[in-house]
DNA sequence: AATTGTGATTTGGTATGCCAATTTTGCTGT
DNA sequence: ACAGCAAAATTGGCATACCAAATCACAATT
């Protein structure tokens, strides 16, 4: 038999890893500061009711995740909010209104903020995936990703780094929601590529005229483009979408 | 005695940790591929010359950086390149002014948004913290904490989950950065208490009158002015914030 | 020769115990 | 009272030992 038939089938997730979930839970639960001293080790292990080597698993695995400071003969310390990783969780199935509600909000200033100060690099980067995506009409595959590029480098542009995570972070989470890929196998279809393009097209032209106000107006009017494709797509798809689509009354 | 100092040195890196990046090395000088099976926790602890344990917390350390995958009874496979750990630099080590700069972009189109949203209870609460924030002049030790109600109150009323995760992430930021605490408590000692507490006025002002773009502007300001006081405190303060603070060109 | 079953081996999983750094306690001398 | 120091308690660091899942080797069977 030359066929290696698949092996290591799917495993239960590690201990040390529910555990640390559960710690995360407890600490976003309580009143906990930054700052604070967390239970010790000793502690979570019997309340947990396994050995201590598992809590400390646990601690190491929120040490990496920079959520607490283990220190030897003192204690562990809560070091950031456990908030901005446990609510991701819980935002990765907002609706893609929503989403495309924020992202045309702070995607626009970002836009706006990238304009005065991207460099002839970032102009080049940009220009770039535009050619990319203007020849690959037809390898959609990679679409996505080129879009996201474009956004990203823009949020690169600004030189500021919380604008790039934040930009990240939000371009993100239409990951988590199987919805999103539904639409993009319908607008692959259409011909809404084309006005994206265009869009995007639009922008570049105002980052290269360092028209911050221009930009602001590009990007946004390239994100409500996005926004009515959506709404159009949601009345064939109405089934799919009730009742989801349109949490929002906003906009 | 009142005062708490400070304990807590400094502590060496946990020796997990030089472990684990000498096994990215090992990992990067090797030709391995990715889904190539990596030697087992018994070789690496022979050839570091330490236990399993170490070995297996160093494991741990890969796995959450999703460098490799651990298989019960099979044995530890590369998941992906070492060299593909370009992740989003760590934001707990962001100077303030570049997240100033971030807050003032996404807050003010925040406010912007929340303004012809804003309900009638969004409205009350607001100006409950403000009266809070008005009363405790002498009573500091919650004022950071009134601030930040008042700043994600105004997100939450945009009613959109997104722009309410954005807003908080922004602002529990700060919580990891200690040079964040330093300015605090010299902005308590200060008049710039009040200039704030008059900016929170205007904003809700704005927000009273349903004028988004009057929002807008007034949270603009707001934290320009915070801009304004942060770099005035860097004045004094220039050795401890010096090549830390101005790491953006940026505004 | 191919397949299958079974036991040995390999490999990661977990628990227990002791060591070292830190913090706390409390005694002692001034 | 107070300061200083030392012993004791606390807490994380690390190692050893044993358990369980997966894999492998090989003989029995077809």
């Amino acid at each position: 038999m030359a066929i290696k038939v698949i092996k290591n089938p799917p495993m239960a997730e590690r201990l040390y890893r529910e555990i640390g979930e559960s710690i995360k839970q407890e600490i976003a639960k309580s009143t906990m500061k930054v700052g604070d001293k967390l239970p010790t080790e000793r502690v979570y292990a019997e309340l947990f009711g396994v050995s201590r080597t598992l809590v400390r698993e646990a601690f190491i695995m929120l040490e990496i995740e920079e959520l607490i400071e283990v220190r030897k003969g003192s204690g562990s310390y809560l070091k950031n909010s456990p908030s901005s990783l446990l609510t991701i969780a819980h935002v990765s199935d907002v609706g893609p209104f929503e989403l495309l509600q924020a992202r045309q909000e702070i995607e626009s200033s970002i836009a706006a903020c990238a304009a005065p100060v991207i460099t002839k690099q970032d102009l080049q980067k940009l220009q770039d995936i535009l050619d990319i995506e203007s020849a690959e009409l037809e390898v959609v595959e990679n679409a996505n990703s080129a879009d996201r590029d474009f956004h990203l480098s823009i949020a690169q542009a600004t030189q500021n780094t919380v604008l790039v995570d934040t930009a990240t972070r939000l371009w993100d989470m239409k990951d988590g929601n199987p919805m999103w890929k539904k639409l993009h196998a319908r607008i692959q279809d259409t011909s809404y590529h084309d006005q994206w393009l265009e869009d995007h097209r639009k922008v570049l032209v105002q980052l290269r005229k360092r028209n911050a106000e221009g930009a602001r107006q590009a990007m946004w009017q390239h994100i409500e483009n996005v926004k009515q494709t959506l709404f159009k797509l949601s009345d064939t798809e109405a089934p799919d979408f009730d009742g989801y689509l349109f949490a929002q009354p906003h906009g």
